[in-house]
DNA sequence: CCTCAAATG
DNA sequence: CATTAGAGG
């Protein structure tokens, strides 16, 4: 039976609510969507969104008010889920949530996005250094028990070039960082994991997921490909087709992030 | 030839342009408008506001941004204008300004608000002490040489029970303290000033100037009267005509306060 | 150009 | 229930 499976930064949940994000989730096909940058603890959301008729709600809310948070939503209840990734510092900022769904365990991840030069950078490359053994352990664990691994969400890293608009303009811009992107090269080296919608469009600019609200990002598709489906290889060869939802609901935006959405037939 | 006077409380300009007010602006028929609470700097309005066709513009902005701030409009460009009322600790505040235009000088006011047992109340304790003895010096000046002196503005005092729809209720809140009160009353004493609106209408309930923007308060007509005309006596009897509009565009709110207009035949 | 929080009203 | 600046993106 196939799986289809979104991830999006919602940029505010209850902002994107208000814009048109529950009549998008009451019309797509997902069986589990992956949310980013919810920036609400659970009591300040509506039942609407935290009683959904077709969905279960997970939420990793970060403990500094109005900031990061994760969620999934999964048709299917999880047997169990976790958040945070053994990690002390980070355990508690929402950025990470796993859930175990029959044969899969999904993950919701938010990666930190200071700018070069900033205090947050510090943050941001401690995230990096503490993630990446964390899942290389995790990916390897939970193929040994015959399970698959999808790392879902915002990586704020376009990997190459052809995953931004405007590449020669960003190599000094975080984001497209020549250590941002080697961190992801080896990320993937030591997981396994493949970048799934790259793999089924090898030749295509983009699909881009972000485009900035400033200016006219949008209108000029200069987009990033920041979004990622990450899968491990058995899961990844069973995806068969990826779309990336530039204006989710009636053309219109509730988000400056699209979602990624991929169907998989495990 | 009359005069029609017009003063609100526009609970940030920027914001009222937006919603409304410049469209008010276009139509109306008042020779002069009396700001308070215009919240942005000069730089920070854009020139259909700053360089209005029918009106020359005067500001008194805040030294702190976002806050406070008086202007005034006037279609004959005044002799002179003054900020401040000649004590250090206000004159920065974006809370008083003076125009001299013909006969009469016009002034915007916009009284401190904090609430009973704030820090802030301290701060407006300090103005209401330092204004009401500029104010009459100034009222006996301008009288003495034969001109009128007309106080616009946001006292946030409602004078008497008929200044608000639960007095009962309110005893004990800012704007309607006894001490308050007294002040108001102290105030129209030493400076002979009329509270032109309560003269023309003796016997009304209001008529409310603000309604809070919390629960049903303008729906209901819960509001208070505390934005207000004062004319020393010889321009006070040459009122004879006063509105205030609830709704100001097209049944449309632009500001938590209305526009209160006076016409004038000196 | 957005979101959200906090201060202020 | 509004406004604003400021942090963060």
């Amino acid at each position: 039976m196939p799986t289809t499976i979104t991830t999006v930064n919602v940029n505010g949940l209850r902002a994107a609510a208000r814009k048109g994000l529950l009549d998008w989730l009451d019309t797509t096909d997902a069986d589990i969507v992956c949310l980013q940058e919810t920036r609400a603890r659970p009591e300040q959301l509506t039942t609407a969104l935290t009683r959904h008729p077709r969905y279960h709600l997970l939420l990793a809310p970060a403990d500094e008010p109005g900031r990061s948070g994760v969620a999934i939503y999964t048709r299917t209840p999880p047997h169990t889920h976790r958040t945070g990734f053994d990690t002390p510092e980070f355990d508690k900022a929402g950025r990470y949530l796993e859930a175990d769904i029959g044969e899969l365990t999904v993950a919701s991840l938010y990666l930190p996005s200071g700018d070069a030069g900033t205090p947050r950078q510090h943050a941001k490359h401690r995230f990096m250094d503490a993630f990446l053994p964390y899942l290389t352990h995790r990916a390897h664990d939970i193929t040994a028990r015959g399970r698959h691994l999808l790392l879902c969400g915002d990586l704020n890293i376009a990997h190459h070039p052809a995953d931004l608009k405007t590449w020669r303009n960003n190599r000094n811009h975080s984001g497209f960082l020549d250590h941002e992107r080697a961190w992801l090269t080896r990320l993937l080296h030591t997981t396994g994991c493949r970048d799934v919608v790259r793999t089924l469009h090898p030749d295509t600019a983009g699909p881009y997921t972000w485009w900035s609200y400033r200016g006219r990002a949008f209108d000029n598709d200069a987009g990033w490909r920041i979004d990622y489906h990450l899968a491990t290889p058995a899961l990844a060869r069973t995806a068969h087709h990826a779309r990336v939802e530039r204006a989710p609901t009636h053309d219109r935006r509730w988000s400056d992030h699209a979602p990624v959405t991929v169907t998989y037939t495990p």
